[in-house]
This record gives structure tokens, sequence and C-alpha cells, in this order.
DNA sequence: TTGAAAGCGCTACCAT
DNA sequence: ATGGTAGCGCTTTCAA
């Protein structure tokens, strides 16, 4: 192993100065400067990252805690804040922690300590309350995305105005008898964006004179979930115009659905979805567009202020999310009536 | 913050004494260990890894490099390895390199050196020479997932062989033009993943006598990249009765380009993936099921012994895919004529 | 501008 | 079984 001495002697100064001219932080003359870099490129020096941290007390390390990696959402702001924390020569610990597995309390219970990163940020942690007592002991900054986080940063769209968008969106097309799909209390990380997508879809119905006709399927926040719960939707007695799927992956399991069914969408059923999903596109999903890694970009951000300066008050962003009108939604005087449908009798 | 002379001190016992009752790595009376456990308790002491690392030469991290998280094969594994690493106690560092960026470079270039991790799980790297040369210099040991990786251990699946499976599936319902669908010479991390599985399919054809048949159609491997693919595909005047799907990915994009294109799956066409991706069982995918949790927990199990005795010889672990029969094949014989197809005369 | 030396918090060796 | 102590490799005063 190549220590800073060793770069020290061949460039013929001490491990004071060595230490200067690699971190650029102080004053060296050019030419020490110059011979020091060399000596350690010619040596391949790395240094220590644990004598850096013992001696700085910075880790240079950023934990990011998630309930899961293999959604579409979650990959996205995982991507965004790697490419970000690299941008900054920051490494990146993971904890993947869903709910409910043994896995999750011993990540809170064994890892989520101080001294081992400089800060955290925790996407789509719904934490009960002693959780957010553990992630207090870290005691670094902590940046939200998504979630909730009390008293620290949150990065997140308004979720209850992109689905009261959403909503409003099928009702001007003239759709009266619009679900909302999707979503589940214990939806690992995301329960309350459920709900306030929930909340906005309500709003915009009742703002319509339908509250009566507010209605609620819920399913796992996945494509096969939205698939099952469209099933029933579609195949019931009373089936909807529209539906508003909680997120692109229940609306695409929703549109597969559909199509299963023999059912036109958005000739028969309109459709549409929260997030701009990679597959949206190829669906043809109307959608309100959410930039995840942007989010990550943002939270990343966010927490290196608050490392710098930890006096700076947490503060919240809030992205917009923006309505692209695909085809997956037709105005309901230009559908055709579905085969099998109560409106059976208007049909071709 | 709580040093562990501190605990020592309400203990009343030596820093010395404080360690080992802690790490439990050395004799201490049980009383006396008591005593410190509860000491470390009540102060929450958490020890500083930097510290630690120091003095040990650990540092208790393990990085994982690979080129995306957001395909279903990649977070699976990071899944697997992330939970078998929470098991042991060691943190996960993650770069996410994609191959062709700035990122990429700047990982292979500042982050993979030695005393930042104990040992590098690469998952999907496909390094032409000067990267692997970058991870050696990590001085610790590898272990690669999918990919190549000269001189070190690896996990993968026998890729020749499952493509091969499932096209001789096919061949065995009576199929004889099957197309290969999918895969790309730069397609991130998965290069020789598709060179071999084309291997595989060209050998099964070949055996059958039908070498001649032989046939392409490259894609990226996603569900949007199948979907044009099989667009094209299921579009030509030679339309193929069967596609072999580099991934269950490109086989869904396939499936959904057949529906859509008013094709019935396995009436018209018969597809088969390999994966058993999540989304299989709701496509009814007939596929080759290979584990990728499982991978990243076995990758973990290799690294830790190599980590442990680094004397060990590298080794390959090949896991075994197992066919899995559902219905989106079909008997040559019990299909159906496609509509607007060469055999239409033969049609209903 | 440079050098000497004192830690950073922990472990592990050597005593006892 | 326990305590004293010498580092681990680096940064950062303080002096020169």
């Amino acid at each position: 192993m190549v220590r800073i001495a060793d770069v020290a002697e061949l460039a013929g100064v001490s491990k004071a100065t060595a230490s200067r001219a690699l971190s650029g932080r102080d004053h060296v003359a050019e030419a020490t400067r110059k011979r020091v870099v060399e000596a350690a490129e010619s040596l391949q020096y790395a240094p220590s990252t644990a004598a850096v941290g013992l001696a700085t007390g910075r880790t240079r390390r950023i934990g990011v805690l998630m309930p899961t990696v293999s959604r579409w959402f979650f990959s996205q702001v995982l991507e965004g804040v790697q490419a970000a924390l690299v941008k900054h020569g920051l490494d990146l610990m993971l904890y993947c922690a869903l709910p409910g597995t043994p896995a999750r309390e011993r990540i809170f219970r064994d890892f989520m300590r101080r001294k081992r990163m400089d800060g955290l940020i925790a996407i789509g942690i719904e934490s009960s309350d002693p959780e957010w007592e553990r992630l207090r002991q870290i005691d670094a900054p902590i940046v939200g995305v998504v979630g909730t986080t009390p008293g620290s940063s949150l990065v997140a769209i308004d979720d209850t105005h992109a689905a009261m968008r959403a909503t409003e969106h099928l009702l001007a097309l003239g759709h009266r008898e619009v679900v909302f799909l999707g979503g589940e209390a214990r939806d690992p990380g995301a329960a309350n964006v459920h709900r306030d997508r929930f909340t906005g879809y309500t709003r915009a119905m009742t703002a319509a004179g339908l509250g009566a006709s507010v209605r609620h399927v819920p399913a796992p926040s996945t494509v096969p979930g939205g698939y099952a719960a469209a099933v029933d939707a579609l195949g019931s007695q009373d089936r909807p115009t529209g539906i508003v799927g909680v997120c692109d992956e229940v609306a695409i399991g929703a549109i597969i659905a559909a199509r299963r069914l023999g059912l036109l969408v958005p000739g028969h059923v309109s459709v549409t979805g929260i997030d701009d999903h990679e597959y949206a596109e190829m669906f043809s999903l109307t959608t309100l567009s959410q930039k995840p890694r942007a989010q990550g970009r943002a939270a990343v951000d966010l927490l290196l202020a608050r490392i710098e300066d930890p006096s700076l008050a947490p503060s919240t962003t809030s992205l917009k999310a923006r309505l692209i009108v695909r085809s997956s939604t037709l105005a309901l005087d230009a559908s055709v009536a579905a085969p099998g449908t109560r409106d059976g009798s208007h049909g071709p």
C-alpha cells in the first residue's frame, strides 16, 4: 500500500506539503505542487478514505434509503441521485428497506447511525414515529423525496393537484363514470402519495357535482396490480368510461386488461396515469409527467447545501407535473359503446 | 460525539476491554461484558467507521457496479445483493455506470480504487480491457454477475443453453419459422449475454436442420424495444410463427405488438422469453426462469468467502434456467391462420 | 511556502 | 481477564 508519506518522500517534501498539494486547499508553490502530483500519479497513490475520514470528520458518503429499487419511480430517483453524487465525487450507500421485512428493521436498527454518512436521502419513507426517531440519530442532514419528512427538507410533486388535473381532463371530455384505480394503505413507500392523489380525484369529482360517483378500486401500484383490478372494474355491471390510474404502472395494467377484455382504449374506456413512465409512450398513455431523476438531483443539491451549512432551514421543493395528452383518452361522445355494456342499446 | 473512551469510563474499564466486550472477538468476563454493553447503550454509542477502518484495515463496505438500475434483471440482482449484505452487517456502495456516459468514465477513473471497499460485485460489466485494468486496481476481491470477469469469480446462468431450450420448445411444437428477437451489440451490460443466447438459438435451429431459416431482429432489450421490433417482424411479408425473445421484456413487447396488430398469441404467433420477469405471469409468457435475486445472494457468498480467504481460487457458479410453459406458445397445427397472412388461404 | 508534530477514534499487541 | 500503549494514514494547527 502506498501512503502519502511515500508520495512526499518521492517528491522530496513533507507529508504536510504533499497533503496540501494534493487536496489543493492551501497555498503551495506551483513547482512543488506539480512534483507532488506527478509523484502521486507515478505511485498510483489513492488516499485511505478511513484516514481522511478520521482526520476530517467527513465521510464523503451519502446514504440513500428507499423501500424498493425495482419500481420505475424509485429506480429513476436513485439514478438521478447517483449521477449527481458522482459529479461531486461522493459515494452512495444504498439501503433498500421494504416495509414489514426483517431487513428494514435491521437497517433502521443497525445502519442508520451517525458516522457512516454525511447525509441521508430518504425516498418514499412513510415512517412510523419510532423509525423517524432512528433517522434523527444519524445526526446528519436528511432530505426526503416523496413520503413524509417531519422537520427535514422534501422534494416532491403536488400529488393532489396532479390527480385533480388528470380527473378534470377526463371530466372535460364528458366522462361521468370515472373510477380511481390503484393505491392501497399498505403500499410500500407511497401510502400518503396515494392518499393525496385520491384526494385530488375526489376533489375534482366533487367540484363537478359527481361526489356521489366517487369510486375507488384499490390495487398494488404495479402493472399486474392494475391489470387485475381493471379486470374486476371493467368486467362489472356498472363499467366506468374513465379510469384515473394512481400511477402509470396501474394505468398500463388497466389498458392491457381492457384490450384483453375486448374493449378499445380509448374507444370504450379512457385511461389516464400519473408519472410519464418509460412505457407511457408505447401505450399512448395520457398522463401527468413528473421527472423522478430531476427530483433525485434536486434532493442532492438540497442535501449538500445543508451539509455545507447546517444552519440552513429545511425547505420543501414542489415540482409541478405537466399534463401530456396522448391517445388513451377520448371525448365521451366520440366513444363507441362497448360490447356487452348496459348501453348496448346505443351500440353499432 | 460519544467515543469508546466514554463507554469505558462509564463502565469502569479500559478502552481495550470495552472494545473487546463490544466486538465480542475476545474473552471478557460475562459481568464486565454486560456492564460495557449497557454503558454503550445508555450513551447511544456508535463506533466511528473511519476509526475502525483505519485500525483494522477493513471498511465493511462492498461496492456494486452495474450499468443501470432500472431494468428488471439488474434491480433484482441489486436487491438480492443488498439483502445478503444487510444480513452480514455490510454497507453497499452503489455505482451506476451506463456505458458511454461521462459518469461511467468518472466512476472507473475516480471511484474504483482500493481502500474504499473490501470487495466488488460487478454486474453485467462487459469491460473493455482498460476498464478491467482499473477494476484490478481496487486490489480487492471481485465477483462478476453476468458479463465477463476475466480472472474473477462469476455467477450466471448458461445463456446458450437457456436460449437453446426456448428454441427447442418452439421447434418441438412444430414451428419452423422462428425468429430471434432482440439483442444488440451495444446493449448496456449484456452484449455477451445476447451473443450467447443467439448462439443457443442458432444451435437449436441448426440441429433441427433449419440453419437457413435463422433470423435475427435486433432491438434494445426493453419492452418498447421488443414492441417496435415485433411490429416490424410481424408486419413483414414472411411473418414468423414463433418468436424467441432475448429476454422477457422483449418478449412482452412482442406480445403487446402482436395484439395491437390483431394477432392472437399463441393462436397466430407463439412467443417465448428468458427471465421469468415479474410481468411474465400476467402475459402468460412461456419462459426460462432465472432467479436474479438468488444470483445476487450467491455473488455475496462468493465474495465474502474470498475476502475471508484471498487465496481461494476464482470459481464460476452456473445456475440453471428452468422452462416454464405458460400459454404464449402453442403447437403449430393447433394454431389458426392469421389475418392477412400468406397462409390466408387456409383461413377460417 | 514549507516542516514538525499532535491528534482523529479505534484495535491489537504485549504485559500483567 | 484486563490495562497500557503503539500505531493505522491522514489533516491541520503552529513554528520556522
